[in-house]
DNA sequence: TCTGGGGTCCTAGGACCC
DNA sequence: TCTGGGGTCCTAGGACCC
């Protein structure tokens, strides 16, 4: 290849990331299994070390992890996403001034461009590098994965992980190493297979990631997906992913949550619809969208005992709109005709679709504008005072002491909006 | 008693059009 | 005997991810 820079990416992972935000801020419990639970203090969704030592699972319900965490003294947390949110940008910042090109993959991983960094300097130094650097600005421990496609960055990530003697930083760009790896590692674990079609390679003999890479890729298109095709390709080191670095914008935005307890009154659930119609419609506002389509769920547990009940309506507006009282009288609409007696709720949710830039869509011509007089100014500031931090103003239906709310027994007080309770480290 | 929330992409099939 | 064929749009559902 002359003239043309082999591709290289960087996936870089946080360790057990919201188990190592919380103890950050708790340095007494340093070698204490700590967990963190989903919203309603429902399941498991992160585990330090040591909790996984003693054999916690993720997505573990509550209840059914509540003897070991007597019997080993297991710290637990409710989720705290404020806190997780504030940690994560300040790790992507460090990351991102050390490799401009890269795409904030989630919460706690990022892929960053490494093509051409190889002639400036070995890309495993590199990667030791941007480890050290994080680990000691932010306190939060990463992982560091270099391949020549994501699929391959996000095993040399894994295997970064696995190994200790590796330091996690594992360097992935030589053929022969990737071979080696990929005759290690289950097939269920390369990105982008899941559970179902492990099972369906499995059947077809297919078990270990270096089969699937030596899958035929035409054969793998028609019997599975062009999906899977791609994965093949990457396993090879073609790379067909590239980076997403600017983030598309959303097609559709959902406000749902499990409830604190079943919910059996008609007014309760009612507020609690419109408290996420006005959550989702903060949400389209950050975006710059107007949305058309509005939808309202409301449903039982699926385990429910009793009687179980869910549906779900929507609804195309004449006009696009992003203002919160032309959602929140849709979605009482949608609500009411959605609900029915003698059920014990367990959820309901909001979600919007259909969107449209300001100013770009087709007006109904047989309506007036349904667009409130003075709405953009209004939405505006209603925004401010409810991301200022204190207090909040909120819409009438919304309900004034709600008893729905999501139950967080173990929330951790708010560090990072508080200076003097930063830890040494920052 | 108690089981997360929020997304994405792809495909198949039906409706509709010319 | 033999019922057009191809394109587009939309929706529902499946599968995956963190």
């Amino acid at each position: 290849m002359h003239g043309a820079n082999k591709a290289a990416f960087a996936l870089v992972d946080c360790n057990n990331f919201y188990a190592s935000c919380e103890k950050l801020f708790r340095p007494d419990l340093k070698y204490t299994p700590v967990v963190v639970l989903s919203n309603n203090d429902g399941c498991i969704v992160a585990r330090s070390k040591e909790a996984k030592a003693l054999g916690v699972k993720m997505g573990m319900p509550l209840f059914q992890a509540q003897a070991m965490i007597r019997q080993y003294g297991i710290v637990c947390f409710s989720s705290n996403y404020a806190l997780y949110a504030d940690l994560s940008n300040r790790v992507m910042t460090i990351l991102e001034e050390e490799a401009p090109r890269l795409e904030v993959y989630s919460i706690d991983e990022a892929f960053l461009d490494l093509t051409g960094i190889e002639y400036v300097m070995d890309l495993l130094t590199f990667g030791k590098q941007l480890k050290a650097k994080v680990d000691k600005w932010t306190g939060i421990t990463v992982g560091v994965g270099i391949a020549p496609t994501k699929t391959l960055a996000k095993l040399a990530n894994e295997a970064a992980k696995r190994y200790p003697a590796t330091g996690a930083v594992v360097d992935l760009m030589n053929p022969e190493r990737q071979k080696r790896l990929l005759s290690l590692v289950d097939v269920s674990d390369v990105w982008g297979v899941g559970r179902r079609i492990t099972e369906r390679l499995r059947a077809r003999g297919i078990r270990t990631a270096l089969d699937l890479a030596n899958a035929n890729p035409r054969v793998i298109r028609s019997e599975f997906s062009v999906v899977l095709e791609r994965t093949v390709q990457e396993l090879n080191g073609v790379s067909c992913l590239d980076l997403e670095l600017v983030r598309p914008t959303k097609q559709q935005i959902i406000c749902s949550r499990s409830f604190g307890h079943r919910i059996t009154e008609k007014q309760e659930l009612r507020e609690a619809i419109a408290k996420y119609t006005t959550r989702a419609a903060e949400k389209l506002r950050r975006e710059k969208r107007l949305c058309r389509v509005v939808n309202v769920f409301i449903r039982t547990s699926p385990h429910a005992q009793g009687g179980r009940y869910g549906n779900a309506l929507s609804v195309e507006l004449p006009n696009p709109t992003d203002d919160t009282r032309d959602l929140l009288d849709v979605t009482e609409v949608l609500f009411c005709r959605l609900w029915r007696d003698g059920f014990r709720y367990m959820k309901g949710g909001v979600m919007l679709a259909d969107f449209y830039e300001y100013g770009v869509y087709q007006q109904d011509l047989f309506r007036t504008n349904s667009m409130k007089t003075n709405s953009q100014a209004l939405m505006k500031v209603v925004d401010r005072i409810n991301h200022s931090g204190h207090g909040s103003v909120f819409f009438a239906s919304q309900g004034v002491s709600p008893q729905w709310a999501m139950k967080r027994n173990h929330l951790s007080p708010a560090y990072t909006t508080k200076w003097e309770e930063l830890p040494k480290v920052w």
